[in-house]
Parts: C-alpha cells; sequence; structure tokens
DNA sequence: GCCGTTTTCGGCCCGACTGTTTTCAGTCG
C-alpha cells in the first residue's frame, strides 16, 4: 500500500461517514489525516513514530492508518459500504447536492443512485420533502445534466488561451479597474475544472452586463452584484467565475479566490491566533472596528507575519510552517537556459537541426540538446548508431553556422523491456548527452520495470532519465515503479531526473520533485520533448510544475552556464 | 477525531448565495 492509496481509503471513508450523517468534523478529521498522508514526504513505513508523526494524525486516524498498511482493508469502511448503497457517493458530484440532502433522500425516498434520483425528480416526489421546493427540483435536474455532459477537468495547456483572452478582453471594458485570473489556474495546478477571474472595478453591474452578453456564453449560471458565472464555448464546454470588487478590496479578493482552500484555512487559523478575521473583503479587526486592505500580496502576507509565498506553494503542505528564510527561492522563467529534451525530422519531429536551434535562440536560449529517439523504437523512425554519426555531422555545421546558441548532441535511448539499453557503450560516449527512458512494455509488473530502471541509471553514459514515471494526465496511470528506489539510485549514481514539460505528462509532477529533492538532493532537468519549434513554449508549464515543486534555480541543470553543464554531465560519468 | 503554555473540554475558517423559511440550513469555493 503506497501513500496514495492509503489516502483514497481514508477519504472514502470521510466521504461515507458524512452521508450517514455522523459529526461533520469527525469527518473532516478522516481528510485532515488522508491529506497528511499524501502529502508525507516519506513513504509511511518509514517515519520512524509511525503514523502520529503527521499533523492532524491522532490515536483514532492512526490505527486507521496501520490497520489500511497491515490488512489492505479497513474494518470500519467496509462496513459502511455494505450498509450504503454503492451509488449514494456518486450524487455527491451532483452541483447542489451535498451530503446533508442525499442523507434525507435515501432515508425519506429511498434513494440510491443518479438513476431513481432522476426517477424520483420527474415524478414530483422530490418537492415535498422539508426544505425541498420546486426550483430546487429544477436545480437538481440541472445538475445532473450539468454533470453528465461535461468532463471533470480540463488539462492546464487547453484552459490558459482562453482565460487569458477573456482576461485581455476584460482589461479593455473602461470600467474595470484591474483584471486577475485566480484559482487553481493561478497556482497551475495541471489540471483546472473552471476559470476564475477577480475583477477590480467601481460599477460591478455594467462589468457583469458585459459578461453575459459576450457571444462565446451558452448559459448564465449565476448574474449577482459581486458574483457572475457563466458557462462558454470555445472549443469545449468551461465554466467562468466572475467576482466583481471594489478596487481596495482587489488584492484580499484575489488571494482569497487563489487558495487553495486549505491555504486559505491556514491564514484564517494564523489570522485568528491574532484576534483577526479573514475574508475576500479583508482583515478584519472587531476590537478595533477596522479592516485592513492591501496594495499588494506581499503587504498581506506581512501583516500575518509571513513571508511572501507564491500561488504555485499556497497547497498547505508545509509552506506556512517554515521560516522565512528556509522557503525556497522559486526557479523563475528568466533562469531557464536551454532545452534539453527535443526530437527533429531526422526522427518523429517535423523541423530540422537547424529550425529547432534558431527557434530555441529566439528564446533567448544558449544551448539545446537535440535528442532523437533511438533505433528499436520503430513507429518514431528511430535513428541507428550509422545515423547518429551523419547526424553529429549536421550538428556540427549548423554550430558552425550559427552564433549565439550551442546544439549538443544527444540521443532519447530506449530501456529495452529485457532491461538493456539500445546503444552499446561505445555508440554513447561519443555523445554529449544521453537520454534514457522506457517507450515499451508498460504493462510490465513494478518490479521488473524497477529493475529496468535501475539498470538503465548504473550506466555510466546515461545523464537523464526522461519522464520516470510515464503517466499521461486523464489518460494512462503511471508505471507501478518504486520511485523511492529509483530516488536511491538517482542519488547514488548522480544520474539527473527529468521533469517532462508536455502538459499531457508533467512527469515528474510537483508532489514528487518535492521529496526527491527534500529526502534525496536531486538534480532535475526540465525539458519539453519537443516534436516542433512551438512545443518549446511548453516550457511554462515545466517551469510552473517545478515551482510547484519547490524546485530552485541550483537544483535545474537547464539553469546552468554551458560550461557549468558540461562539467556536470561528466561528473555522472566519472562518478559511476 | 484532533488539538492546546491563555485550554485536556469545547471548539474546529469565512462569507455569499439560494431557496426555503419568517430567522435559517445547506452548499459552495
Amino acid at each position: 500500500m503506497n501513500n496514495k492509496q492509503i489516502s483514497s481509503l481514508l477519504n472514502q471513508l470521510a466521504d461515507l461517514m458524512e452521508l450517514k450523517g455522523e459529526n461533520p468534523f469527525k469527518a473532516n478529521a478522516y481528510r485532515r489525516a488522508a491529506r497528511a498522508v499524501e502529502n508525507s514526504r516519506k513513504p509511511l513505513d518509514e517515519l520512524e513514530k509511525g503514523p502520529e508523526e503527521l499533523p492532524g494524525v491522532g490515536k483514532g486516524t492512526a490505527q486507521a492508518i496501520r490497520e489500511i498498511m497491515e490488512t489492505g482493508r479497513l474494518e470500519t469502511l467496509d462496513r459502511l459500504l455494505k450498509e450504503l448503497p454503492a451509488g449514494l457517493p456518486g450524487l455527491m458530484s451532483i452541483p447542489g447536492l451535498g451530503p446533508k440532502s442525499i442523507h434525507l433522500l435515501y432515508h425519506k425516498l429511498g434513494i440510491t443512485d443518479i438513476g431513481n434520483l432522476e426517477e424520483a425528480l420527474k415524478q414530483g416526489r422530490v418537492r415535498g420533502l422539508p426544505g425541498f421546493g420546486e426550483k430546487k427540483e429544477k436545480n437538481i435536474l440541472e445538475g445532473i445534466r450539468r454533470m453528465k455532459e461535461r468532463p471533470r477537468r480540463y488539462l492546464l495547456i487547453h484552459v490558459l488561451p482562453v482565460a487569458e483572452t477573456l482576461k485581455e478582453r476584460l482589461a479593455k471594458h473602461p470600467d474595470v479597474e484591474r483584471v486577475e485570473a485566480a484559482g487553481s489556474l493561478r497556482r497551475m495546478t495541471e489540471t483546472v475544472k473552471d476559470i476564475d477571474l477577480v475583477v477590480a472595478t467601481e460599477k460591478p453591474s455594467s462589468v457583469a452586463e458585459s459578461i453575459v452578453s459576450m457571444p462565446e456564453v451558452t448559459e448564465v449560471i449565476n448574474h449577482g452584484e459581486t458574483k457572475v458565472s457563466v458557462m462558454i464555448h470555445r472549443g469545449f464546454d468551461i465554466q467562468v467565475d466572475v467576482r466583481l470588487v471594489p478596487p481596495d478590496r482587489f488584492i484580499t479578493a484575489l488571494h482569497h479566490f487563489t487558495g487553495s482552500k486549505e491555504h486559505n484555512v491556514r491564514i484564517r487559523q494564523r489570522a485568528k491566533e491574532r484576534g483577526w478575521r479573514v475574508s475576500e473583503y479583508g482583515i478584519h479587526d472587531p476590537e478595533r472596528g477596522e479592516v485592513f486592505t492591501f496594495s499588494g500580496e506581499e503587504e498581506m502576507y506581512r501583516k500575518l507575519d509571513l513571508p511572501f509565498i507564491a500561488p504555485e506553494m499556497r497547497e498547505d503542505r508545509g509552506e506556512m510552517d517554515k521560516k522565512p528564510d528556509e522557503l525556497p527561492r522559486l526557479l523563475k522563467t528568466g533562469d531557464y537556459r536551454g532545452d534539453l529534451h527535443m526530437h527533429t525530422r531526422w526522427s518523429d519531429g517535423t523541423a530540422s537541426v537547424r529550425d529547432m536551434a534558431l527557434a530555441a535562440r529566439e528564446r533567448g536560449y544558449e544551448y539545446i540538446a537535440i535528442t532523437d529517439h533511438s533505433h528499436s523504437l520503430k513507429v518514431a523512425s528511430g535513428l541507428t548508431p550509422d545515423d547518429l554519426k551523419r547526424q553529429r555531422e549536421e550538428i556540427d555545421a549548423v554550430n558552425e553556422e550559427l552564433d549565439g546558441i550551442t546544439v549538443l548532441a544527444g540521443t532519447e535511448m530506449d530501456i529495452l523491456p529485457d532491461g538493456s539499453l539500445d546503444f552499446p557503450d561505445e555508440v554513447l560516449e561519443e555523445l554529449d548527452l544521453v537520454i534514457a527512458s522506457v517507450h515499451s512494455g508498460f504493462r510490465q509488473d513494478g518490479k521488473t520495470l524497477t529493475r529496468r530502471i535501475l539498470n538503465a541509471l548504473e550506466n555510466p553514459h546515461v545523464h537523464i532519465l526522461a519522464h520516470p514515471t510515464g503517466r499521461l494526465i486523464n489518460r494512462r496511470d503511471p508505471y507501478e515503479v518504486d520511485l523511492d528506489r529509483i530516488f536511491e539510485a538517482a542519488r547514488k549514481t548522480k544520474t539527473i531526473l527529468e521533469l517532462n514539460s508536455n502538459p499531457n505528462r508533467l512527469d515528474l509532477k510537483d508532489l514528487h520533485l518535492k521529496r526527491a529533492k527534500e529526502e534525496y538532493g536531486l538534480h532535475f532537468s526540465i525539458n519539453t520533448d519537443a516534436h516542433s519549434p512551438e512545443m518549446l513554449d511548453f516550457i511554462r508549464l515545466g517551469i510552473a510544475t517545478a515551482r510547484r515543486g519547490w524546485l530552485e534555480a541550483d537544483d535545474v541543470i537547464n539553469t546552468f552556464s554551458l560550461d557549468r553543464l558540461r562539467k556536470r554531465l561528466d561528473e555522472i560519468k566519472q562518478h559511476k
């Protein structure tokens, strides 16, 4: 049982307890414990004093965690699963329905799933219940329709341009003083559910009016004085929530709607210790009858004796408990000097070596590495050793021709299903950079896959392990690899782990990066794996993910000067 | 169920919005 699986069982238990109508604080205690387990830097069986070490885990939840670790099951959970109909938790995802309503529907009308809920609604049986009227009935039906129609979360890359267009358009509105994206979009989480915008304006109704009359709007969900929610269609459907606030409340509102919810809870608790209350309208001091507002978020954090915490770190993953000088100085876009993983027409890319070099130079890079696939990857027309030699000649010519950019000759070499590498050492030693990765046989069991990767890490010529878990967001689960063994091996061999910036991958992900850095002190390489010049822009997602993983410039070899980079690559070879 | 040098009991983040009420409960973010 890994941490993720343990936390998922605890969350499931919390949901069912709430549905059953148990003390919501108790359910919440299990949720907090689940979060603590998920965010734990170490696997649970490596904690010295057991689960109680984690914040929010006490006697009761620790007992539950132990039971899961020992037996793989949780008896209270099994009992509730037997007691409550299997479809009941699914009702929680209907907008407008919460645990209290579902509890009531189940007990009074015997509603057990979406099917018979719809039936009961259409027969008018629901509206008789206490607290349920005609409108609520309509809203629930509407909620069911909306839930069935739309996917849960969208990839960040698809939503970013839509949000930016909306933002630019609103910024031009004469009554808008300021507009910013908030929510998970501002925190740059890998997927987002909706678009949150915060607008500073003295004339909310005028702005609200122009929002609901935008051409993309397919549905107005909410049209109030301070909040407008619409569904828009731009290639796909997505909900947009716009908060309209007076200009002096803009910062506290932006902070509030940026979240995360968990971070905000910690902020409010901290304010409470000082006798204050925090809301989207400001920090309220009831004793002196004052409301503090701010001109920047830095100022707001300072008021609470906190250093500025970047949006990407606001997840209650320890950022609130660090002393100011212990917080990382997060990697910035300007720190990035070169992309070390990309493809050309030699394998499955669309551009030439020269095109990629020019595109990189335009972006201000000092160097790149061309890393086409190796010959076993037939679907991507991988290169033979002979192709590599001829490609090297082309790279030399480009280096000769172009000033201001250096092109390194590399490979993305397959780690074959039997654990061997696709090129012999005498081919590898001719290259400036060797990336190893798994592209086949990822349904092998965890042990075999882990062994394959460990074997690649042992090879003195392998500098970087690419997309270590192989996951595709919303499409393919990560390989069943033992990441801690891989991290340990990377530490011993000084091998660098990749953060692949492809929007479908983002692999390693934020939590893995944080753990690999804090527990193993590893170095990383953030690359786009671009197959065309435009794809170099995926780096934005990679840098955002690195920031979410608390990485600093010095943790990332792409921030090194070319000299330092070469030394670091050399060191790997010498060390192994 | 968790937590605490102002607390080992009595709290547990805050406000808007909606729909159902005639003073409030449930849901949401």
